[in-house]
DNA sequence: TCCATAACGGGACTCCAGTTCCATTAACTC
DNA sequence: GAGTTAATGGAACTGGAGTCCCGTTATGGA
């Protein structure tokens, strides 16, 4: 790798016309590669060829598969789905629980998120960028525990982004590690499975966390 | 790639001695660049320095970077733990919860199994590995939660598997999605969340599923 | 203990991902 | 709308991953 940051990177003193066309030709041909290939078959002069830009543009611009990766989550975290409220614990965590398997099912977004949790695996830069935006995503759904707790459909000192957390996680362990479909009714059953266990006090902080 | 099934696979005619050795040795140092660096920079070329070994015989054996990962899970695979009974279903999930939690937590087992995650994100033979042994500890466990089921801890009808899944689920989203610590309190935590979601009936299997 | 051959290992070779250099193009400024 | 220079892109280059060939080693069976 040679292409680091030096000064400033490449497409921020001039970033539309032809520089916004060639990011995004880029970015769709690299998403193309993940949903067909996955993240191991991504090689930057591949993607160069599909996008038709230049090689040295993808080197310099993203140096690594991982920095492409990266660079399109932080693509799709700009089009944040905002959250609905249905006055029911249950009703919003099963609102949540379905945009994740919503999203999760998508082959591209699919693909996307197997490819950014794979590539958080080697690179730090990768693993920052996951980190930062399932935190802005639990912080974005967390409120909506904190409502349940104050209809009193949740016990007081429950850990509103655990909640959250524990809503997604099944979903994630499908995709990751079974073959099992994930459909609507894996969805139902997390947000099922959660909102029980919060009205139960399996999320209250306990003394010293 | 060239070494591929022709006949029979290296290894397989006379698998003692120098080729146990050789195995061992591969194994290992693989297993120490995936806890130092990453599945991204696994490279067969590499290994066989590290382990002293001919390259050749590192690419006629394994082929590729997803090739040696999934051996080295079913390596690990081999050394199966046999299931606690405590005689209460927290009781049981909790000993479960911990088992997985220690071996996430620990760096060279956890990075396996990132890597292995990775892998199965490109390589249906990777995947179809982790698949596999997923499908195995969730059958060795399953039990316990119909042992539940008949001393009345949880409804009749509630699917078993489902309730092992739910109570790793929360420690495998938390190794790859957050850089939150994976402690007991988190392994505690999932037990008594998946107890209590199966107490309230929420992995009852619903009519056509 | 001896033999047939499975498995290993060194070395040369190939090919392409990743780099470098520089000419060309086209954003943004005034 | 003219000038500055950020950004792109072609072309030549390079290093090392992955392959191939063949001689050497040592396993497992008789």
């Amino acid at each position: 790798m040679e292409y680091t940051e030096g000064e400033s990177d490449p497409g921020t003193t001039r970033p539309g016309g032809r520089t916004a066309r060639v990011r995004a030709a880029v970015l769709s041909a690299a998403a193309d590669v993940l949903a067909e290939q996955g993240f191991a078959h991504l090689d930057l002069a591949d993607i160069a060829r599909r996008a038709e830009v230049g090689k040295t543009t993808v080197y310099r611009r993203w140096g690594t598969a991982t920095g492409l990766v990266t660079d399109l989550l932080l693509d799709m975290a700009q089009q944040s789905v905002p959250r609905t409220e249905t006055g029911s614990l249950l009703g919003d965590l099963t609102a949540n629980a379905r945009l994740v398997q919503r999203t999760l099912a998508d082959p591209r977004q699919g693909a996307l998120f197997k490819a950014v949790i794979a590539a958080a695996g080697s690179d730090p830069k990768a693993a920052e960028a996951l980190y930062g935006f399932y935190t802005a995503r639990v912080e974005e759904w967390a409120p909506c525990v904190e409502q349940a707790a104050a209809r009193g459909e949740v016990p007081g000192g429950t850990d509103a982004r655990e909640v959250i957390r524990a809503t997604s996680a099944p979903l994630y362990y499908r995709l990751l590690t079974t073959a099992l479909p994930l459909d609507e009714a894996a969805a139902d059953r997390a947000a099922h499975a959660a909102a029980a266990a919060a009205a139960a006090g399996a999320y209250v902080r306990k003394a010293g966390t």
